[in-house]
DNA sequence: GATTGACTTAACATTAATGTTATATAACAA
DNA sequence: TTGTTATATAACATTAATGTTAAGTCAATC
């Protein structure tokens, strides 16, 4: 499960979520998504970009347009993150008197490299 | 479901996801967060702040220590925003052939602030 | 074949995020 | 009381994100 950040960096902006939720009613062109934001449209295209390069939506190309999709993949993922941790806490949580009388070693991790 | 970019911007750092991810052990001091980092103490409380105010993390007092643990409320939040999208794709791309054909009208929302 | 429409890319300005060091505060230990 | 430990806050520099306008490409249409 690594590099989550860059899934979650691509849904750190507004506009960004607002575009996913406006494709889970289905495809989208370019235009359509950005019609309703107050909003250059180049600016939407960069959004888009960014919403691809996470693997967040897909893009096929149809004569000029270029329709949008939500990928479910990288939804997926995200919410497989959120469980894994929950449940992780949870199972720590429950046997917490066992941990306490027999204290695993910790993993010596060193984390020196932001990026990974 | 409003304003999710905070809680994902909250994820959108590597160093925030791996301290969220060592949370999952349990409660920890902020020395001991900050100790596998390559990274100042200042700047990991920070990091901390921003968990925080995200809910992601709580804080208790103890002493002159503020030990930290995870919060399950944002995960099942972010969780939530995850299965609803993908489930609100399912049912649409199920019902493609009835939407064709009865065409619902479509919400004339406009997101002009993107701060909402 | 010239124009219009649907994008993408580039160049740029502004703002926000992240890290650093120095300093402040509050609890603990000697 | 004095020093040390645990953490927070401030001031600052650097970098990255986001928006803008202008220009470029490629398909569709007149």
């Amino acid at each position: 499960m690594k590099k989550m950040h860059r899934t979650f960096a691509a849904l750190s902006d507004p506009t960004r979520c607002a575009i996913l939720e406006m494709l889970a009613d289905g495809e989208k062109t370019v235009m359509d998504i950005a019609a309703p934001f107050a909003m250059s449209q180049p600016a939407i295209s960069r959004h888009l970009k960014v919403l691809e390069d996470a693997a967040l939506i897909t893009r096929r190309v149809d004569g000029a347009k270029r329709p949008c999709a939500l990928s479910p993949a990288g939804l997926e993922q995200l919410e497989q993150w959120a469980t894994k941790l929950r449940m992780t806490l949870a199972r720590n949580y429950d046997r917490l008197d066992a941990v306490l009388a027999a204290m695993p070693p910790v993993e010596e991790v060193h984390y020196d490299d932001p990026e990974n």
